[in-house]
Order: C-alpha cells, then sequence, then structure tokens
DNA sequence: GACGGATACGACGATCTGTCTTAACATTAC
DNA sequence: GTAATGTTAAGACAGATCGTCGTATCCGTC
C-alpha cells in the first residue's frame, strides 16, 4: 500500500486521532470546527473516507456509531515521509541532510545529544 | 521566503541543476526530454520561472541566453523539507523521527555508524 | 410509521500540475 | 534591411487534488 503524503485537512483530522484515538465523527468535527454551525458532518466524513482509502485510518463498524482508529502513529507516519524524502533526494540516505542541517548549526546542543544517545544504543 | 515542496516536474529540473549549474533552458530541456520531437521549449520556460518565482533558482541575464542556477544545494533543499516535516508533526524535534526509524530497524548500521560520527563531531 | 442522529456520496469552486501554443524578441547570415 | 534561427514571455487548458457543501440514505427508538 502506497503512503502518500496528507493535505492538511486530512492531516488536521490524524492530529485529533493521534491525540485520542478512537473517536466516532462526531467529535473530530467538534473538535476541528468547535464553533460552526454549519454542517461540517459531511466534510469531516469525506476526510475520514479519503484517509481510509489512503489506508490511514481504520473504522470499527460493530456498534451503532463508527469509531475511527489511526493505523499508524505520527511517528511512523513521520519516519515514512522521511524516508521518501530521503529516497527522492538522496538515493535513500539521511547522512547528506543531517550532515548538513549539523553543518548548517540548524541542529540545537540538545537535538545532537538525544541523537546521539539513540544512535549509540545500538551495536556494542 | 516560504520554501514550498516542490512538484515532481519542478523537482526534475532541479535535479538537472543539481548535476549542473548556470545551464541555458536548451541544455535542461535536452535532458529532461531527450528525443521529444514536440516544441518542449515552453515547458521548461514555464517550469524554470515557476522555480524563479519560489526563489529556487536565478537567472543570469546579462548575457545573450540566461543561464540559470540553484539557489540552494540538493541537501540544503532536503535539510528544508526535513524542518518543515518536523515542524508539522512533531514540534520540530527529530528526535520522535528518528527513534521510531532506529527501533523499526529501518535504518541501515552503515547509516548509523556514519550518522554517529557526524554528531560526534560535534561539542569537545 | 415518524423522528433524529449518523453515514454515504455526488457535486462544486479553487488551486495546482503538466503541457502546449502563439507571440515577442534577439542574433546572426545573407 | 530582411530572412532565418533560436530564445524568452505569456496565455490557455485539461486533469488532478483540495476543501467544502448538500442531499439522500440508513438505522435505532419512540
Amino acid at each position: 500500500m502506497k503512503m502518500p503524503g496528507l493535505p492538511n485537512s486530512e492531516l488536521a483530522v490524524m492530529e485529533v486521532l493521534w491525540r485520542r484515538s478512537r473517536l466516532p465523527a462526531r467529535r473530530i468535527q467538534e473538535e476541528l470546527y468547535p464553533d460552526v454551525a454549519r454542517p461540517q458532518h459531511g466534510t469531516v466524513q469525506r476526510l475520514l473516507k479519503r484517509l481510509e482509502d489512503k489506508g490511514y485510518v481504520v473504522r470499527d463498524r460493530d456498534l451503532g456509531v463508527n469509531l475511527f482508529s489511526p493505523t499508524l502513529s505520527r511517528e511512523t507516519y513521520a519516519g515514512n515521509q522521511l524516508e521518501s524524502l530521503a529516497n527522492r533526494l538522496t538515493q535513500g540516505s539521511l547522512v547528506p541532510i543531517i550532515t548538513r542541517l549539523v553543518e548548517d548549526d540548524r541542529l540545537p546542543a540538545a537535538e545532537i545529544r538525544k541523537l546521539r544517545r539513540i544512535l549509540e544504543v545500538q551495536d556494542g
């Protein structure tokens, strides 16, 4: 299954689901369009359908109301996007990208420390 | 200046310019549409104009023929995209994304080694 | 069967993409 | 000076995507 990047409106729905999974469409609508009186149900339903088609969301049909959940975490989604970026631009390697960020001082020291710790856990 | 992501056709032009800068539109067209007989000049010109408007390309007007150059390297572009990704999804931090990639074994050992080396050069 | 909430789906304008066409412009060759 | 050749500028367009709306349909409860 392909995992394309998501447009803003769909990402907004994912944000809600990442904060709290297994929500009915109604709850999502309330979060995204708090004060709006207009019938936004259709919009949310459409967005959920598109996300379902793309494989980013599943719905639990067994109850009266459908409950929606994301199929991947925010971090996994971000990781996929990063891999896709690297594949398009640098033969799949993160090295040139991170190198440039470091050399341009765009990575705060704290970030660098944490990243190093993550990478050191590997191997012995 | 905003630096939006680029669609495929515009990225293809950037690819050519990244391989070899200061090219006239003609050269770019030859690279992108080698065998095509149709008048693709217009297309390339359009793409270059859009890239110029977005700030990704500058043209040297002083000669008879315009010479086009990228305003940033492939790595800087990739770095910008990565930053944008992190800003949209993880409060600007790469840590959660890289953590997930490592924990899911999606970073080859060689990559990890190289990344560690890059990050270790920092601080004393 | 009527009512009310939830879902499915068609439609639409706006924007973006990729391409083509035609016009304008410059440069050199006669 | 004009023709030929090559380059740039700009208008147009079909197709896809995005964000939204409206309507029809379903389903459980009274």
